[in-house]
DNA sequence: AACATCTGGCGTCACAGTCT
DNA sequence: AGACTGTGACGCCAGATGTT
């Protein structure tokens, strides 16, 4: 995998110099005990979609290096750290941890990953596919709703969800209706306080799959029954957005459960793109996490193998010594 | 077998950053 | 300014696994 061989620059901007490509590379092998080391090394940014770059650096601290990526000479002011890892303290890493420390996005993230390091890692696509079209009329009845009634000839009962079949859907397709979902207090997000009782928000798809909110008043009989849904054709509000009643506000009680309503409302327009958001931002953290599973196998065989190898050499000087 | 705990996935909300 | 987007945090649920 190209790019494991060399330092990683981190993504705070320190080089760690943990391997070298190989022993013999220019003054690779020169003795320890001298002040400066010329290293020949493949930088990595692991988290900015560069080049890997190449660095012919003079290993000292406080000293500057060069690194030439792609013809270009750059200079950058490495310092070393306690743990002898090199670490960057030109101006421009300023700029870069102040681009870091925003929220990253595991997409960015992974994409500037595969395509540094692994070309094989697939990236992380746009998502096309089509949402699948929903052919149900599905309905829930909100859990404070502690009844059970009709609607449309079918029996349902509190928190309850429903399939409503054929007759109803014909009917309301005929009205350019695809699909109606009631879904509030049944998730629990919605209490009878933030609901106010006798109102419910009603969710449906149009022909052209545009979505449709309708904030209804239901009417329950003293048996249990819903009796009603008083839904309004829509008049000045917002395209796609439906508001049945109320009328009359006037008490302080009212006015917050008319705020009630809309904040409902508008989380109900939000919820369903965010469901699908959040199902995507898990299958990015899901890519993300199994890439950086990849890197640290990846990376664990590579040291094993640098291991081996100073063992190896270690033993061949030992040997040479010997015989001198 | 029954119960407890763990784990992974989901939906939701809040919030910050970005876009229009 | 408001809409949109991405993500962390939270609670819930179901299935798996461990314990008694």
């Amino acid at each position: 995998m190209p790019g494991f061989g060399g330092k990683q620059l981190e993504m705070d901007g320190s080089i760690d110099d943990k391997s070298e490509d190989s022993p013999s590379s220019s003054g690779s092998s020169q003795p320890q005990n001298l002040s400066t080391v010329v290293h020949t090394i493949t930088a990595v940014p692991t988290a900015i979609p560069n080049q890997p770059v190449q660095v012919q650096s003079v290993i000292q601290p406080t000293q500057q290096s060069v690194i030439q990526a792609a013809g270009q000479i750059q200079t950058v002011q490495v310092e070393e750290d306690g743990e002898g890892h090199l670490v960057r303290t030109d101006p421009d890493i300023e700029k870069r941890r102040e681009i870091l420390s925003r929220r990253p996005s595991y997409r960015k993230i992974l994409n500037e990953l595969s395509s540094a390091e692994a070309p094989g890692i697939a990236k992380i696509e746009e998502d096309k596919e089509e949402e699948a079209a929903i052919t149900s009329i599905q309905t829930t009845i909100p859990s404070y709703v502690q009844t059970s009634g009709q609607y449309g000839g079918y029996c349902i009962k509190a928190g309850q969800t429903i399939q409503i079949a054929a007759a109803n859907q014909n009917e309301l397709t005929t009205q350019g209706l695809q699909t109606i979902t009631m879904t509030n207090a049944g998730q629990g997000a919605v209490t009878a306080a933030a609901m106010p009782a006798g109102t419910t928000i009603v969710q449906y798809t149009q022909g052209d799959g545009s979505q449709q909110f309708v904030t209804v008043p239901v009417s329950i009989s003293p048996a249990g029954e819903v009796q009603a849904y008083q839904i309004r054709a829509p008049s000045s509000l917002p395209a796609g957005v439906v508001m049945a009643t109320p009328t009359g506000i006037t008490s302080p009680q009212q006015l917050a459960e008319e705020s009630a309503r809309k904040r409902e409302l508008r989380l109900m327009k939000n919820r369903y793109k965010n469901r699908e958001a959040a199902r995507e931002c898990r299958r990015r953290k899901k890519e993300y996490v199994k890439c950086l599973e990849t890197r640290v196998a990846v990376l664990e065989q590579q040291n094993k193998t640098l291991i081996e190898e100073l063992k190896s050499l270690k033993e061949l000087y030992c040997h040479k010594a010997e015989t001198e």
